[in-house]
DNA sequence: GTCTATAAATAGATAGAC
DNA sequence: GTCTATCTATTTATAGAC
């Protein structure tokens, strides 16, 4: 197994070939969510790794499978799936705030702690990669199967009204998405709206809620 | 006058230098809104322009001031204020969904109209350019404060629950702009959600309206 | 595993002729 | 206004020594 890397992430000196590799990678990957792919040089990422450009193109056969290596990376990490064990009680015990409480903040929680991750995501979708299309196909279409089909159930309940049940995903998942996406590009600056990821939940899950319940 | 450029931009032969630059920086504005700043080449640009790259520097000092002068063009076009117009009288007559279902139709009929714009603020924000930065301290702020206003008003009637306006706000933008981001980023290969901009449009606004209306 | 040196290609930008 | 030719710096990528 490889060992933990944030530990030696600055320190110097030779590493195993494959602590190396994926130490390169974090690098890259840190990189290229700042200044996307034809934004950053091979010279910057290893200069942040602290190796010279052979060992970068040792490791990785050229630029683009560097950008690739990305996905195996995210995608081993479990990440991905995280969000939906929480959501599983909530929606068994029919708890309506609660799914959508949940799952708001979930995102919100995630974007705050790696807006790296969003930043990757949007310059991969904007250049047309894999990296994105695979993030969409494995895990958007999940989170629309699994909300939709739970909106669903509950308009059948009779508690939510009749509304296209995918059209509800997107306005909630706009809600958040938007809000995590303000809050890394625009708003340290802007000061436009602070609060808490709590509150932002709190508020989108009850205007969500009240939106589609039935009076 | 300068004339309007659509009808020659693929004809041949000699310009006027007015026409010239005008031509070239359509031609790179949409290149990149594409392929981003450092994703299009100046080559690239001369030749979708149909001309040689020392004419690109003829009428553009560096590459930099070609990006910057997106800015001049886009304010120029009075795009920005446009949706205003149509919102005053809705708001005045109080008409709740109309002033919701107006803004967002306009905002998903404007991305789908011009999808380059969407691409354009997206790697503008993304690279922390001035164009992205302009174009929210210009306009974005005085959507919140227009829709904000209005909020705060409808609460005061005692038509609106009390939530932070500013929240709804976001809450509401982010659903229209989500879609649009979603249309133009992965909608067209998944096909998740295919919806007319009307309908679309009227889902959000009652979503949103009904989640905020006092019962 | 790591480096220095360097090749090969491409990028941005300029000179000068017409 | 337009082009060809050219220059310089940068970028990707490789070779070979340690």
């Amino acid at each position: 197994m490889i060992k933990e890397l944030d530990t030696i992430e600055t320190a110097a000196g030779r590493m195993t070939g494959d602590e190396r590799r994926l130490q390169i990678l974090k690098v890259a990957i840190n990189l290229f969510s700042q200044r996307g792919f034809s934004g950053t040089t091979t010279k910057e990422i290893a200069r942040a790794a602290s190796v010279s450009e052979a060992m970068v193109f040792k490791h990785f056969a050229n630029k683009e499978e560097l950008y690739s290596a990305i996905l195996d990376h995210k995608a081993c990490s479990r990440r991905f799936k995280d969000p939906f064990e929480e959501l599983v009680e909530k929606t068994a015990a029919k708890d309506d705030f609660g799914v959508f409480y949940t799952m708001a903040l979930n995102a919100l929680d995630h974007h705050s702690e790696d807006g790296g991750f969003l930043r990757l995501m949007l310059h991969s979708a904007l250049e047309e990669h894999d990296l994105s299309r695979m993030f969409f196909e494995s895990f958007i279409t999940d989170v629309y199967d699994f909300l939709g089909n739970y909106i669903s159930q509950r308009q059948a309940d009779g508690a939510f009204r009749e509304i296209e049940p995918k059209m509800v995903v997107r306005s909630f998942i706009g809600m958040f998405v938007h809000h995590s996406l303000n809050n890394l590009l625009w708003d340290k600056e802007q000061n436009l709206l602070k609060v808490s990821n709590e509150e932002a939940a709190k508020n989108f899950a009850e205007i969500l809620l009240n939106g589609i319940t039935k009076k």
